[in-house]
DNA sequence: TTGATTAATGTCACATTGTGACGATATTGT
DNA sequence: ACAATATCGTCACAATGTGACATTAATCAA
C-alpha cells in the first residue's frame, strides 16, 4: 500500500467499459467505437511533469490537455476534476485493501489482521522512486491537492472502520472503529512521508514501525 | 476544542452589539472609513441557513451574498473560497492550542500535557449544538467541505506534531510527531462525531476516552 | 460646514474550472 | 457500403475567484 499510488505500466489500450446493455456476450477482439485518443497514464504522466515544472495552478487544464493532443472537454472526461488526474488507481488499491483484510485468517487478532493486510497490500518498486516523490511534493505542498487527499483517504479510513466494526461486533461510525480506522491511516501517513523523504530504507520497515507506534500507545521510539 | 468551531464570540473591533450585526453606538472617536456593510459571522449563519436548505453546491455566493445585502465580491474579500465561511475562527481554535500547549508545565509528560491542552481549549455551550451539527453534517456529506477541512486539520496536526518535537527533541517531520500528531486528531474527530452523534454526554467525556484509546493502543473499549 | 483621509464597498472585465448538448469521427461487425 | 458504437471536438454556459479602479460612508482637522 503506497497510499500515493505508484501506478503501472499500462501503455497499451485496455480492453473496458463493458456496455450496460447488449448483456455481456465476450468474443475475441471486438473493441468497438472510435479509440481513445490518449489514456489517463499519459494523462497522469504529462500533469505531473507540467505541475512539476509550472506549478499547479498555473497549469491549465486546457494546456496538459493540448500536450496529449487532445481537449479540455476530453481531460474532464476522464477525470472529474483536474487534481484527480494525479490519483489513479487509488480506489483500486482501497479495494485491494479490502479484499486483504477480508481474506486474512478469521484466528488473528483485529488489529495484527490490519497489520497484515496492509503489509501485504504494499508494492512497490524502486523505479516508482521518482515518480512517487514527485506526487508526494505536489500532494504535499498544493492545497487543491492536499483537498483532494481528504477524500481518497476516507474511503481507506472507512475500509478498516468497516473491518473493526465488522470483527468487533460494533458499527462502523462507533468509537473505536472510526478511531482506529484514522489512527491507522494517520500512522501509514506518516510511515509515508519519512521514508520517501529518505533516499533508502523498505517503504514496509517504516510501516511496521508506525503500526508498532500505534499498538503501543506510542510507547516505541519514545526515548 | 471543537474541531469545528462553534463561533464564539463576535471579536468586532470595539463593535459590541448583541445582534449579528453589531449594534450601533455611533459616537465615540474610533474606527475610520465606511464601516463594514455586514460581518463574517452574519456570512456564516446565512450560509449555514441556505447551505441547510438547498445544498451547498446549488446555492452561489452571489445568493448567499445578496442575503446579507452585499454583492459576491465582498463575500470573497472576507473568504478566500466558498467553503471558507463555516470556518471562522478555527484558526483561532488552532492558536489556542498551540498557546495551551506552551503554557503545560515541563513536568508533565508529553502526551498527558497534549490531553491537559486539548480539554482546556474544549469550550462550548449547548446553545451551540443545533449549529454546531448543522456545520457537521455538512462537512461530512458534502466534498468540497470536506476537502477544505483537510486544509484545516493540517494546521492542528501541525500544532501538535511541533509541541512533541519540542517536546522529544526530534524534528517536526520525524515519525513519532508525525505520527502523535494525526493520530491526535484523528481520535479527536472520531470523540467529535460521536458526541455529535448523541443527544447526551460531554464532548470533554468522549475526548478523553478517544485519547484513552489511542495511548492504551486501543486497549479500551476492545472488548 | 468643508475638505482630507481612510476603509470598506461596488462595478467591470477576465481567466479557469466544470457540465450539458449535439454533431463529427473512427473503428468493428454484417 | 452500411449500421452500430464509443470516443472525440465544438459550442454555449454557469460558477468560482481575482485584479483594477471607481464609489461610498465614516472620522478628523480646520
Amino acid at each position: 500500500m503506497t497510499l500515493i499510488n505508484a501506478a503501472g505500466g499500462e501503455k497499451g489500450r485496455g480492453v473496458k467499459g463493458r456496455g450496460v446493455k447488449g448483456g455481456g456476450v465476450k468474443r475475441g477482439g471486438e473493441r468497438r467505437g472510435r479509440p481513445p485518443a490518449t489514456t489517463p497514464r499519459e494523462l497522469e504522466l504529462i500533469a505531473l511533469r507540467l505541475f512539476a515544472e509550472k506549478g499547479f495552478d498555473a497549469t491549465t487544464v486546457e494546456e496538459l490537455a493540448a500536450a496529449a493532443n487532445v481537449t479540455s472537454r476530453t481531460f474532464f472526461r476522464k477525470f472529474t476534476t483536474k487534481a484527480d488526474v494525479l490519483w489513479q488507481g487509488f480506489d483500486d488499491e482501497v479495494a485491494e485493501l479490502r479484499e486483504a483484510l477480508a481474506s486474512v485468517s478469521e484466528d488473528i487478532d483485529w488489529f495484527p489482521a490490519i497489520r497484515q493486510a496492509i503489509l501485504s497490500v504494499n508494492h512497490y518498486t524502486a523505479a516508482d522512486l521518482p515518480e512517487l516523490r514527485t506526487r508526494m511534493h505536489l500532494i504535499s505542498t498544493v492545497p487543491a491537492l492536499q483537498a483532494s487527499a481528504a477524500l481518497r483517504y476516507d474511503a481507506w479510513e472507512r475500509t478498516i472502520s468497516d473491518f473493526v466494526a465488522h470483527r468487533t461486533g460494533l458499527e462502523t461510525n462507533e468509537m473505536l472503529p472510526l478511531v482506529v480506522g484514522r489512527t491507522t491511516l494517520a500512522a501509514c501517513r506518516g510511515a509515508y512521508d519519512v521514508w520517501s523523504a529518505q533516499t533508502v530504507g523498505e517503504l514496509a520497515t517504516y510501516l511496521e514501525q508506525a503500526l508498532d507506534l500505534i499498538e503501543s500507545g506510542f510507547a516505541e521510539l519514545t526515548g
